[in-house]
DNA sequence: TTGAATTAGTTTCCTAGTAAACTATTTCTG
DNA sequence: CAGAAATAGTTTACTAGGAAACTAATTCAA
């Protein structure tokens, strides 16, 4: 008669997971940002890449995949994309020609400052709903991760 | 002389934003729980969709798209994948023919507690480094922003 | 009751990213 | 110096996902 119960193994649920609840939120800032970027006819990658140029005079792909975290690969779509846009321009190097130079246009160089603002205005209002203190801690929290993980090849911090 | 000053604007970094360290832990957890997955021959996104249906005898692929905060595009293309896998079978409706019933095959079901280990021991680990009170501040700081901008469309809690 | 609106699911096109194979160049080594 | 190894960047194939256009089925309304 009560035969019929298959010894149901306990099986965690999504939501018991930290790491749910952080790629949760962490793809809603993301999606926010990107509609805020809508206008200005840039993506989230491709205003990582910018601001990255943007401390340099010019710097080669390799240095940009290395600083941002990304691969080769998918840093040389992104320069494609935002040569295209003419916001970026690509060299051969001079001593090596395997390197390449990329550097910001003019065009470029004046749009990263209003693209900041966004991202800034973007952070500040997506995570007004927490204290000082949360929002350090929530900081804090995610830099001893990366610390203890050793995460840190490019967040020079 | 020293009108070389073009009024450098100030230009946020990016590491200044709380979305940048958000964005970068939660791609790394994603990435530590992709390669535990790797022998599985089942991927993040696929199990996510494997343990919703868990909960059920057979629904409806727009419920899991609700549930899951996925579109129904993107739905769709998971489900094909595991039905090619044979771990989801695909009954059309009975009543109501735009319906498909979606439903775990035997395989399906007996792999979702394995995957449930994975997925347990990889937030296990990963937030390890955390006290229990910084691992719990940092869940009620999610969830204290799900609920201010209203994002729970989908985490019943 | 037929035509319009709605609904479920699919498909297409795009961005985003990794991994791995590939090309071209340079450097190292025997 | 010639061939091997290393290096920089590109390309291809894949997963992941949204948005929007599309098809098929159902329901609503005149």
């Amino acid at each position: 008669m009560n035969r019929e119960q298959p010894a149901k193994p306990s099986v965690s649920e999504l939501t018991s997971h930290t790491g749910f609840w952080l790629r949760f939120v962490s793809n809603h800032v993301s999606h926010a940002f990107a509609r805020k970027l809508l206008e200005s006819g840039v993506t989230a990658a491709e205003w990582v890449v910018l601001r990255t140029i943007y401390d340099t005079d010019e710097t080669p792909p390799s240095a940009l995949a290395e600083q941002t975290g990304l691969t080769r690969g998918a840093i040389s779509k992104l320069i494609e994309r935002l040569v295209l846009k003419k916001l970026v321009s690509r060299k051969e190097g001079n001593d090596d020609r395997r390197y390449q130079r990329i550097a910001l246009t003019p065009a470029g160089r004046r749009l990263v400052p209003k693209l900041a603002a966004i991202a800034d205005s973007n952070d500040q209002e997506f995570f007004n709903p927490l204290t000082a203190r949360e929002r350090e801690a929530l900081v804090a929290t995610l830099k001893k991760l990366i610390h203890a993980h050793d995460l840190h090849k490019l967040p020079t911090e």
